[in-house]
DNA sequence: ACTCAATTTTGACACTGTAAAGTTAATCTT
DNA sequence: AAGATTAACTTTACAGTGTCAAAATTGAGT
């Protein structure tokens, strides 16, 4: 009864299908993602996808749990490659947020994006992303005043360099080919730099 | 050879099928928007909007330019709507920018999603964008350091206040049907508050 | 009235997701 | 070990989608 080990036909389809969505999704967009695609390149039949997931949303929230993996390593290393300062490990989590959104945009699309999930499904009960959230309470949580909820220096952080991120890779900021350095990223690292202090004048 | 007036057979086509384009896609987001049934509610074949917009892509750049032009008004009635001090128009600006996000959502994501522009075409030479930012730019000027790039506060803000609109968007603080009061959104405009002072401890 | 170009329609094609029914292969039961 | 059962997959079919090419229609200019 091994649950998912070269069982019957192809040996773990439901791997390969997200496997192939993932490729499909770095090499073209969500543009080239399709359901019959990722069928054809774990050479099955166009209809196999259906009973292993619900249908296309199905599929692409498998994806999204996928990216949220990638996602928190991204982070964890980027906090770790640092400097080991509570106020370095929140400037490398937020390096890490936008390396993941500069090497894996379409991951970032899907997994916070129209299908990813959002309106479609409650995410809290969602291993993958509350994995990645606790990874961002961690590092917050030495800025959080004394009795006050975290939530509100998580949104904080959240807010900033998830906008950024994704105001960056539209290209808002027009400067998608500089150099990092040179983006508007130092500015928001500087409003970072404030979270947990006091203001005067 | 007035330009847009009552022409051949239908009026103004190009009108109607952004409007019906704009229609769809706040009842049924963006998955419910096709070039098809716009033509279909404007009265039209399915193949007549390819002689005003350049396919889908198209259609979503125009609704997405009508789009800015709603999301300006939304932002300088809330900028006018408060006290007239630098700190409320600060702040007014993301409550509009978030309102907006919350009446319009799958406009908002037309504009700045997958299709809006971004990676499909540069975004500089966009009147109406350009209009909302120019908004955006007038009420960060007043916290701009003398002599500094006015960029780095705009950013600031546009980050923060875009990111906390599309995460709430998703569901992502779990209190969408919350009042905004209680949301994380009050810790967002403190940390707007911080912007343009200088941090102590 | 004739011409002509812009506008719209018709028809077709290659895709897409999805559902239903049929086929094959592995597991379970006895 | 043999038959029954279930899971995995294929085949077929259908309703959509965007897009293209060719025809038909319409409005305006001469």
């Amino acid at each position: 009864m091994s649950t998912a080990k070269t069982r019957h036909h192809h040996g773990d389809l439901k791997r390969a299908l997200i496997q192939a969505g993932i490729d499909l999704l770095e090499e073209g967009g969500l543009e080239a993602l399709s359901l019959r695609k990722c069928a054809a390149r774990a050479g099955v039949s166009h209809a196999a996808p259906a009973h292993h997931f619900a249908g296309l949303p199905g599929l692409i929230t498998a994806i999204a749990e996928e990216g949220f993996d990638i996602f928190s390593k991204y982070m964890t290393d980027a906090i770790n490659a640092g400097e080991q300062t509570d106020r370095e490990r929140l400037r490398g989590i937020c390096r890490g947020y936008l390396q993941f959104g500069l090497s894996h945009s379409g991951l970032l699309k899907v997994m916070f994006g129209e299908h990813g999930l959002g309106v479609h499904a409650p995410r809290s009960d969602n291993r993958e992303e509350a994995e990645a959230y606790l990874i961002l309470r961690g590092v917050c949580a030495p800025f959080v005043p004394e009795g006050e909820d975290p939530h509100i220096v998580e949104a904080q952080v959240w807010s900033l360099i998830h906008g950024f991120t994704l105001l960056y890779l539209g290209g808002e900021f027009g400067c998608t080919d500089a150099p990092i350095e040179d983006s508007p990223f130092e500015a928001v690292m500087a409003l970072i730099d404030r979270i947990g202090t006091q203001a005067t004048g």
